[in-house]
DNA sequence: TCGGTTCTGGCAGACTCTGCCACGATAGTC
DNA sequence: GACTATCGTGGCAGAGTCTGCCAGAACCGA
C-alpha cells in the first residue's frame, strides 16, 4: 500500500469535476428545475445511479465543489474579537470572504444566476447560511455585553444580520457587475446597520 | 345564482380545515419528513389525489391556513414612516405582528416545533420571509437618506435585518415559553442592532 | 326530475433519492 | 504473468412528492 494518491482517486476527482462542469452548463441553458439528473448523467456518459455516488444530491453538484472562500471563519472571528467590537469583527471576517470571492468572480456570477432560476435552490442556499451562522454564534456570544439572559439572543441577531449584509451586498454586486466593487457594497451594508435610524453615508 | 356562499364552499372549507388539523397532529407525532401525504389522506378518509386538490404542496397544509398575522404590512410601514425613522418604523410594524401572534400562542408553538423537525421546512419558511421582504423594500426605500445609488441596497439590508430580528426573537420566545414575553424579546433584538458594536442593554 | 357543473378517485407518469445485487475493472500479491 | 480481493459501475426495484388525464359520483339550479 503506497502513500501515493492512487490513479483511481485522480480519475474519480476528474470525473467529479467534469460532472460539476456539465451540470453547471446544462443548468445555465435550461434552468435548474428543468434539468433532470438523468440528462446530466447521460451527457457525461455515466448512469444516473453513478451520479448519485459522486454527489449525494442534485444540489451538491452545484455547491459541493465551491472554492473554499470560508476557511476557518470562527477562528478568524475569534481573532478579530481580541481587537475589535462584535460588529466590526463580523465585518472584517466577512470582508475576508468577500476578498476570496473576488478572485473567482466569473464562477460566482454563473452560480448566482443559476440559483436565481429556482426557488428550491434559494432555499437550499439559505440553509447553508444558517449552518454557517450556527458555527459563529458560540464564538461571538462571550463578547457580548449586557445581561447574560439576553446574550444568546443578541449574538444570534448580530450574526444573522451580518450574514444578511453579506448576502445583500453579494446580490447587489452581482446585479451591477462591473459597476461597483464587492467590498464597497459590503462596507456600505455594514455601515447601514449601526445607523439604522438615520441611514446616512 | 344567489349571492350566498354555497353549501359546497362551506363543506370545502371544513374539509380543508380538517386536513390541516389532521396533518399538524400527525406531524407532531412522527415528524414532518416521516409523514407521507398518503397517511394524512387516509387518516382523513380521502384519496391522496384529492389531498393535492386542497393543498398544492405538502408544505401548504402547514403554512397555508395561518391566521392573518400580517395584514397589510406595507401600508402599516408606510404609516409609521410618516412619524418615525426607518428602523423604528420597521420595529413598530413588526411589533404589530408580534401582538397578533400572542393571541394564538398555542398554535404558533405547535407550528414552530414541527418546523424544527425538518430541514426542508426551515428552508421553506425562509422562502416566505423573503417574499414578505420583497413587499416591504419598495415602501422603505424612499425613506432612506444618503446617495441614491445605494438606497436600494440599504433598504434591503434594513428590511432583511428587521425580519431577522423578528425571527430570532420568535424562536427565542418559543424556546423559553412562559419565561419571557415575545414583545420584550423583540424589543431587545431591535435594540441590539443600532448598538451593534457596543451591544449593551 | 333533468342537465350541467363540480368533486372525487384511480391510473400512469416524471423526478429525486436509496437499497440491493451482479458484473467487470483494477490493485496488490505471489 | 496469473490470482484474488477490493472497488467502481450499472440495472432494478422501491419510496415519496407532485401532475395530467379520465370516468364516475355527487351536487346544484331550473
Amino acid at each position: 500500500m503506497g502513500e501515493s494518491i492512487g490513479i483511481r482517486e485522480r480519475a474519480r476527482g476528474a470525473l467529479r469535476g467534469e460532472l460539476a462542469d456539465v451540470a453547471l452548463r446544462l443548468f445555465e441553458e435550461r434552468g435548474y428545475d428543468e434539468t433532470p439528473v438523468d440528462d446530466i448523467a447521460s451527457t457525461a456518459g455515466i448512469s444516473p445511479r453513478t451520479f448519485y455516488r459522486y454527489f449525494g444530491t442534485k444540489e451538491e453538484v452545484l455547491f459541493g465543489d465551491l472554492p473554499p472562500t470560508s476557511g476557518d471563519l470562527p477562528a478568524l472571528l475569534q481573532d478579530h474579537l481580541t481587537r475589535l467590537g462584535p460588529w466590526e469583527s463580523l465585518h472584517q471576517t466577512l470582508r475576508h470572504v468577500a476578498e476570496n470571492i473576488r478572485t473567482e468572480r466569473g464562477r460566482w456570477s454563473r452560480l448566482l444566476r443559476v440559483v436565481n432560476t429556482s426557488d428550491s435552490l434559494r432555499a437550499g442556499h439559505l440553509e447553508q447560511q444558517m449552518n454557517l451562522a450556527q458555527s459563529l454564534i458560540p464564538t461571538l456570544a462571550p463578547a457580548i455585553q449586557g445581561q447574560a439572559a439576553w446574550r444568546d439572543l443578541r449574538a444570534r441577531v448580530l450574526v444573522y444580520t451580518a450574514l444578511t449584509c453579506f448576502d445583500t451586498a453579494f446580490s447587489h454586486w452581482a446585479e451591477h457587475e462591473g459597476d461597483i466593487e464587492m467590498l464597497e457594497a459590503l462596507d456600505i451594508a455594514f455601515a447601514t446597520v449601526p445607523n439604522a435610524d438615520s441611514a446616512q453615508s
